[in-house]
DNA sequence: ATTATATATATCAATCTGATATAGGTACCT
DNA sequence: AGGTACCTATATCAGATTGATATATATAAT
């Protein structure tokens, strides 16, 4: 998917600073995808020079002032044909899996050369990452107003319940079977 | 992991040309890691260059020449080095998740813009990949024999079974709740 | 005071990817 | 026997992306 795209995406859920998008970055979308503020910054002063997005600077007394992106109804057109486009291309292209680097998966892979103890140790910190991701995935407390609107959407509900089962499998199999690789 | 600790354990595996390691990271690692030409071939001629690996060329009758790398003794301490450095650095991180990039992610979390017709289209090929790939994970038939010494290794028995469990988790959850998506 | 941390934007060297070039071979169609 | 398409195989590089760094303000802790 384009950057243009994805960034739109972002701002069609609400108006946001680059800043608070690169923190949906890093967290709840932290598991799916990712941009840099090396991306992402470039990419919002082009939507905003092409009338995409329009911006408000917020005067914080607290914090550093704040550039707010809002979608124009143009980039909200623009947001509509490109996912489609990109949607096409994704059929067109033939690869329907992720584009994955797992650092734990190599460390898994090579764990005959490893010393039994940092296998330990990378171990006990996978599964606790993952139990600490699936607690936020499956938290349905009190959460800020301007997200609300967000939990409500079928496509969030739908991806948490998914990245849930997957995370509770995870965490079942790799307790249930690590003595496996020592042995 | 750095590149070069990556190419010397596969190479740890037997030896490997450059196209025959890019293949791995189409096939079999595709869901775990990859790395490109661009990245692999001058990786090699780097490792060659100190002795990590030696190369052999191999001419073939029907096929181009192929350049096959061995792993020396010293590419195998270097391996065992880096690799726990590279462990070291996981746990020191503290980033134990995987760096990935989702487009089905993506089309799912907007496809209240998409039209019906193409998020089914979306839906119908993920499906058809996953369960592909699931077969490939269990699929337990005859080999060539260079993968089979590979298959009876404890670290691929754990992240086959791990592979196996995932993909049919997360068929069963987009065969149940992909109606979610369409109100 | 000083250090550390968080918010906030911006830039850029270093790295990596995706595309392309080159080259030989097989396979199928017409 | 010519054309097209695709597979093996190595190599290179423009363009895209990241990770680090710079700059600035403010709070909290030591």
């Amino acid at each position: 998917m384009k950057k243009e795209t994805l960034c739109l995406g972002l701002l069609s859920l609400g108006p946001r600073s680059g800043y608070e998008i690169k923190q949906m970055f890093e967290g709840p979308l932290s598991d799916f995808y990712s941009l840099s503020f090396g991306t992402i910054y470039p990419t919002l002063n082009n939507l905003q020079s092409n009338k995409y997005v329009s911006c408000k600077q917020h005067t914080q007394s607290k914090k550093p002032d704040k550039k707010v992106y809002t979608i124009t109804n143009k980039g909200l057109d623009l947001m509509k044909s490109n996912l489609l486009s990109d949607a096409a291309e994704y059929i067109r292209s033939g690869n329907f899996g992720d584009q994955i680097k797992s650092e734990f998966f190599l460390l898994v892979l090579f764990s005959k050369y490893l010393p039994n103890e940092m296998l330990d140790t990378v171990m006990n910190e996978r599964v606790l990452y993952l139990k600490q991701k699936l607690e936020q995935f499956k938290y349905d407390g009190p959460i800020p107003s301007e997200l609300a609107a967000l939990r409500n959407e079928k496509s969030i509900k739908f991806i948490r319940g998914l990245a849930s089962t997957l995370f509770e499998t995870g965490i079942r199999y790799v307790e249930k079977n690590r003595y496996l690789l020592k042995e």
